[in-house]
DNA sequence: GTCGTGACTAGCC
DNA sequence: CGGCTAGCCACGA
């Protein structure tokens, strides 16, 4: 077998692609994602994936948050997405996602 | 080809 | 628990 690219499409649209795969009302973690791309270090580049993510309100990139269960960061406004979390039955106190582990997606 | 950037993470105090 | 530091990666200029 001749070489066969490990990624047809950039980093970003992996992510997506990912992300969009999130169940309702739960959330995952960057570097979860990363891992999922056979990345684990590329969790930096997974949020820079986001960022720049055009399909802003298609792909619920509000269930991405950090390892330590803070909301991170949000194109929108950081508040919005503490806002859809919590319509989706996430429980945020003070920025961060309580329990963690109870809302964590377990497929990654 | 090199450099700067960022929605991160783990470790240490 | 909170704050700071250094290390990591992909992408665009």
């Amino acid at each position: 077998m001749k070489h066969k690219l490990l990624s047809q499409s950039s980093l970003a649209e992996q992510v997506w692609a990912l992300t969009k795969r999130i169940p309702r009302g739960k959330v995952a973690t960057y570097g979860q994602l990363a891992k999922a791309l056979k990345k684990p270090r590329a969790y930096r580049a997974v949020g820079n994936a986001l960022n720049k993510n055009p399909y802003a309100p298609i792909v619920p990139c509000h269930r991405v948050i950090r390892s330590d269960g803070s909301v991170g960061g949000f194109a929108i406004g950081t508040n919005k997405k503490i806002a859809l979390l919590s319509k989706e039955g996430v429980k945020i106190l003070n920025h961060k996602v309580t329990p963690l582990k109870k809302f964590l997606c377990k497929f990654y």
